[in-house]
DNA sequence: ATGTAGACTCCAGTCGACT
DNA sequence: GAGTCGACTGGAGTCTACA
């Protein structure tokens, strides 16, 4: 069973492919690291609120979405 | 102007009185310290993801549903 | 274009005590 | 019941470099 930042990392890496930005697109984007970026995805990270605010709007969603589609997951 | 943490912090206090919690009470109940909830309620600190994960749930609301009405705060 | 690793800074998160 | 302060530890977040 995955974590639940194993699970919000694959949501924002869809959200991220859907644009067709690489993580170092986002990362310049977003002002935010690269590395940090590939952790997050990965679920290596339990990211801070102002970050996941600042991925979401570079991402060009709500963040209410993006939880959204988290706590789907959740479920199955 | 609030910053971000500041109106989320807001809507988490709004939730946890109308369960009728006190601080405390929540502290006992999530697991998180009562001092940490309070510094989070006035703004003050920058919460984890998995930290909104363990207050939504203990507050009994999805946590989408807290940054929908926080993104509603955002825009007036 | 991404993963990984090392080294670094600073703050998230805990705890005890006092107001 | 809540704010604040001091002190502490772990980990968020940055940066460089290599595979």
């Amino acid at each position: 069973m995955p974590s639940s930042i194993e699970r919000l990392g694959q949501v924002l890496k869809q959200y991220r492919e859907r644009l067709g930005l690489s993580q170092e697109l986002l990362a310049a984007h977003s002002g935010l690291n690269r590395t940090f970026i590939g952790e997050i995805e990965r679920g290596e990270t339990n990211p801070s609120f102002e970050t996941l605010v600042i991925l979401a709007s570079t991402l060009q969603v709500p963040l209410s979405e993006v939880i959204s589609v988290y706590e789907r997951m959740e479920r199955g």
